[in-house]
DNA sequence: AAATAAAATTAGTCAAGCCTAATTTTATTT
DNA sequence: AAATAAAATTAGGCTTGACTAATTTTATTT
């Protein structure tokens, strides 16, 4: 069996596919707050594993075993989000940190007791796709809020950024998975957006916040 | 934070005080299936942190900081079980390795949110009590079936034996938590035990047997 | 009490997974 | 193309928690 590192390494680089860059070590590296000499090491030992593939042109990859992997760690995760949420009263900004330890619980069939327990939920708290048992995935909202023109009316489907900061900053300005947000106007300064969140007074949030947000429209 | 080994030790320590015996490095590390030499160290390291206390005459000592954390493992531990076997429909023996993970998980509320989920139980699965948030401890059963009297009528409160082996024995004979078991006889040649389970036909078991599981009357 | 056996301890080693510092390779500017 | 900057890599070290082997301490026999 694979190691906690060794999953969190496999996770991160599943992660970092969605970005459709080159995956470099250096970009691993920041993503884990390691340090890149750290992450040479573990490409070298995942290599081994043949769960990855390094290629300096074309950077680290995951074999399709590795691929399998990654996404079971995903789906794990993202079941005992719902779990934690849904069971346990947890907020919305406090389950992330505690599904990133129960990931990594090794039985072969926990997830699907788990998905079953939980009613084969799609999407987990943050709005994301839990990918199922046979690896398949439900598919991902890639229109964000800052991609929409003024005047739009859309829906929140899932948040982009899932750090606490974010989080409860979503909490504040009272928007959840499906709260419904016209954009007003974006300032063409600084790419600000001013929105109205559930029909109400004109709020301005920035660039940033716009592409962490995940839309319906 | 405790490590993960240091925890797995304070469990250690906390089960071998039930013996009432010494608590000699030797012991510990046979319980662990370690060398007695990584003990002296995790000793040192335990005792450098005031989780137990060392004599060479007395053995090893949880301190009551110590006592309250190996408690608190033990409580989640048993709340697990309780979980994996309600909710997720695991079978009695299939659950404590898996308890033995998620009893390491991280998080000030985690335990008490679940166990509030779980409608706040008294006994884990295996019949053996749940610790309260605060410490306390509930009663445990002493009485055995070896104990009582032929034709004596009880019932199933705990197991003293948790091995797979025994635990699908139980499941065999259809004996869980709860069943009623009435004593026919008592073989006086080897002390084998003539029951009747939850009414049923006579069926033999061995003293051993009998030894192992805790009855209420 | 001396001899022997068992237990405890010390000393030194190892793998995993991280680190820093130095070096080499690759990419970007000028 | 040469100079510079950035990224990747190597070399060597550290900590945790294990190990083995050797030694010391304690307990048990004779």
């Amino acid at each position: 069996m694979h190691t906690l590192s060794e999953e969190n390494y496999l996770k991160c680089i599943y992660r970092l596919q969605d970005k459709g860059q080159k995956i470099t070590p250096t970009a691993i590296a920041e993503s884990l707050g390691n340090n890149p000499a750290s992450v040479v090491d573990m490409i070298r030992k995942l290599t081994d594993k043949q769960l990855i593939a390094y290629d300096k042109k074309k950077g680290v990859d995951l074999t399709e075993q590795g691929q399998k992997h990654a996404t079971l760690i995903v789906r794990r995760h993202r079941l005992w989000e719902v779990f934690l949420l849904e069971k346990l009263d947890y907020h919305w900004d406090e389950i992330h940190d505690i599904a990133e330890e129960l990931e990594h619980i090794k039985d072969a069939t926990l997830a699907d007791r788990l998905d079953k327990f939980l009613g084969f939920p799609e999407y987990d708290p943050h709005g994301d796709p839990i990918p199922k048992a046979n690896g398949k995935m439900p598919k991902r909202y890639s229109t964000t809020l800052a991609d929409v023109k003024a005047g739009a009316h859309c829906r929140v489907a899932a948040v982009k950024d899932t750090t606490s900061a974010f989080l409860q900053y979503l909490i504040k300005l009272n928007i959840n998975i499906g709260t419904k947000i016209q954009l007003i106007e974006k300032i063409p300064f600084d790419s600000s957006l001013v929105i109205s969140i559930d029909g109400n007074e004109h709020k301005t949030v920035s660039q940033k916040f716009g592409e962490s947000l995940l839309i319906d429209m």
